[in-house]
RNA sequence: GUCCCCGUAGCUCAGUUGGAUAGAGCGUUUGCCUCCUAAGCGAAAGGUCGACGGUUCAAUUCCGCCCGGGGACGCCA
């Protein structure tokens, strides 16, 4: 409706330009808004009040002259002059009510796939190998994944990548600290604790000359491709990413081990990078090192800064990674659009990469690459979050307490759920909430770590999304058979403020998919559910003195709105229940 | 020192490519279950949008300069 309705302004302006009342190469930026406050009525333009310089005219006579042009239309009920000149828009009651009726009916609630897929890898999550997942990884790993499923839901192909920190100088101790573990418990070693794994390993590495001297020197086997050592290697990334499986499995995302693309899968490809660069001219040698100087990005003295892509030792470093898997996303998974969520810290150093890669030619100007940013976690005292105790909260003990906090809620409610039941409505519950408490933020901004705002169950969460949907399964439960679908006819205020906000579901996930940016959805559907509770209290439906016609309209609002819901909050990777 | 992000109600946060009276939640005060689930709805209180300039018919939004917070700045990732 917004594009028709930018469409009809569109042909309005040749009009004007036609009969000589605005100058041929103006070219205005024709925007229709959605109002805020329905005396506003639907949509609106101030595309007068643009153009009002132009025509040396006052906003408001433009106004009536653009309306002059606009033909009839009976998806257009009224078209009015407001304030300083804006032009509002009353759609026509039964197109709206058509437009719900869709919702209601067709499959994927009307929205086509887009006209031109893209190959899209996204690439989040990216926890290390040997480290347990904490809650500040939650925001990679729950924004990535939302990002994911509406850019499939609108008919892109996705290629999910976990870059996981496989690769490094650790690798040797923790080697060593693996082969020490397994003689000592035989043949059925079982980690639990990642991080004990890791603290113990340093600790010998730290304490012990013998131990320290064999991690050093099953570094440089690894890297020398020793079959020992890359096996050893292979039991610790899959002792990670089973208990970090674990993890997605309970939040519900989508990841697999399918989706593992690491560091270490572009090692091969860095002698030939830097090789490459150095023929290209692009890297130097600087005291030993192989390096890039970006006339972008200056050092401290003002000069140019270098990005080292080789040390004078010969090793390589993760700028250097970070060209080669550009590279490879480009060359191997044929990617049109590259989401790369991490948080703000690595920003300087992708641009440095992608900057290289783009100077080098791997990656085409076509191809867009995007660090979807976010920034840091901090405590209650505005400094970076750690716990009393300087370590971190784990993600595991997050979900645990997000489900003790559920079920203390539960038992205070009176309920004829079986054990099954309850179990699966504080599970969902639980991790809704602690999904939703990150992705409804702006990710751009640091945010503050405190359990009962992440844990909270009431207000802008989601299990207030969860309770509308539930409220409208009752609602059919009660109609029973006798549930017909009808045309709309919206009567009631709060009926018609509902339904032009479902409407705006495909906008708003079109919005999410072009920005990456979920919290726009959760916003959406967290207004949505308002305006469906205060329906829910003002529109009854299986009441004896509501006639059919009117049952019947209302059943199709509320199916609409349990299919918006369902989609939406699915698209967050949150599931809908049907009791709760 | 250079560059990046941020500053909105007591607290946590929204605020669409500049638009009409700056919005939610939590907390506080308070009304509503003989009526489709009260994890709900209604009402009230709470703001120099960090400060000052500039551009514009219009600035929380764009530009400049300060102040404050966080971060990144050659051989870690």
């Amino acid at each position: 409706m917004k594009q028709y309705i930018q469409q009809l302004l569109s042909n309005c302006v040749n009009n004007l330009k036609d009969k000589g009342l605005l100058e041929a190469d103006i070219q205005p930026k024709i925007i229709v808004d959605n109002t805020k406050d329905r005396s506003h009525g639907d949509f609106a333009t101030n595309l007068a009040m643009q153009l009002s310089k132009a025509m040396k005219k006052n906003p408001r006579d433009v106004a009536a002259l653009i309306i002059e042009q606009l033909p009839n239309d009976e998806k257009i009920q009224k078209i009015e002059i407001a304030g300083p000149g804006f032009i509002n828009f009353y759609q026509n009651a039964s197109n709206l009510g058509a437009q719900v009726k869709k919702l209601a009916t067709e499959a994927n609630l009307g929205i086509k796939n887009t006209d031109n897929p893209q190959t899209i890898v996204v690439d989040y999550s990216s926890p290390n190998v040997a480290k347990e997942m904490a809650v500040h990884h939650i925001r990679s790993t729950v924004i990535g994944d939302s990002v994911v499923r509406v850019l499939e839901f609108l008919g892109n192909k996705v290629i999910r990548a976990n870059h996981i920190g496989d690769w490094g100088t650790q690798f040797g101790m923790l080697i060593a600290y693996l082969e020490k573990a397994e003689q000592e418990n035989a043949n059925d070693l079982k980690v639990s604790d990642l991080e004990a794994f890791y603290r113990e390993a340093k600790k010998l590495y730290d304490e012990d000359a013998v131990f320290a001297e064999k991690a050093r020197g099953y570094v440089v086997k690894l890297q020398s491709g020793d079959q020992y050592c890359y096996q050893m290697w292979q039991k610790l990334v899959k002792m990670t990413m089973d208990l970090n499986q674990q993890i997605y499995d309970r939040l519900n995302v989508s990841l697999t081990d399918k989706d593992v693309m690491g560091e270490s899968l572009y090692n091969d490809m860095l002698p030939k990078i830097v090789e490459d660069l150095k023929n290209k001219k692009l890297a130097v040698e600087n005291q030993g090192a192989m390096v890039v100087y970006l006339d972008e990005f200056r050092g401290k003295d003002g000069n140019p800064m270098g990005v080292i892509v080789q040390k004078s030792d010969g090793g390589y470093l993760y700028t250097t990674t970070d060209i080669a898997c550009a590279k490879y996303r480009v060359d191997v998974l044929h990617a049109n659009r590259i989401l790369c969520f991490a948080d703000s810290r690595q920003h300087s150093h992708l641009l440095q990469a992608w900057q290289i890669a783009r100077l080098a030619g791997y990656v085409p100007d076509t191809v867009s690459l995007e660090h979807e940013s976010f920034g840091m976690m901090l405590g209650k005292d505005g400094k970076p979050f750690k716990t009393r105790t300087g370590g971190t909260v784990k993600l595991t003990d997050l979900i645990d307490e997000a489900e003790i906090r559920a079920q203390k809620l539960f038992e205070n409610r009176e309920t004829d759920f079986t054990p099954e039941e309850k179990k699966k409505v504080i599970h969902e519950v639980a991790v809704g909430a602690i999904k939703y408490a990150d992705l409804s933020k702006n990710r751009t901004t640091d945010y503050i770590f405190d359990w009962d705002n992440m844990l909270s169950f009431d207000g802008n969460t989601s299990p207030y999304l969860q309770y509308a949907y539930t409220r409208i399964c009752s609602i059919f439960r009660k109609a029973g058979d006798c549930a017909e679908l009808g045309d709309v006819t919206l009567i009631h205020e709060n009926e018609v403020n509902l339904a032009s906000k479902l409407i705006q579901f495909e906008e708003t996930v079109k919005n999410v998919a072009e920005k990456g940016m979920p919290h726009i959805l959760c916003n959406y559907l967290y207004e949505l559910s308002g305006l469906f509770m205060k329906f829910y209290e003002t529109c009854p439906i299986n009441k004896s003195d509501v006639d059919e016609q009117t049952k019947a309209s209302r059943l199709t609002v509320c199916r609409a709105t349990a299919a918006v819901l369902k989609q939406g909050l699915n698209l967050l990777g949150i599931n809908v229940l049907e009791k709760m």
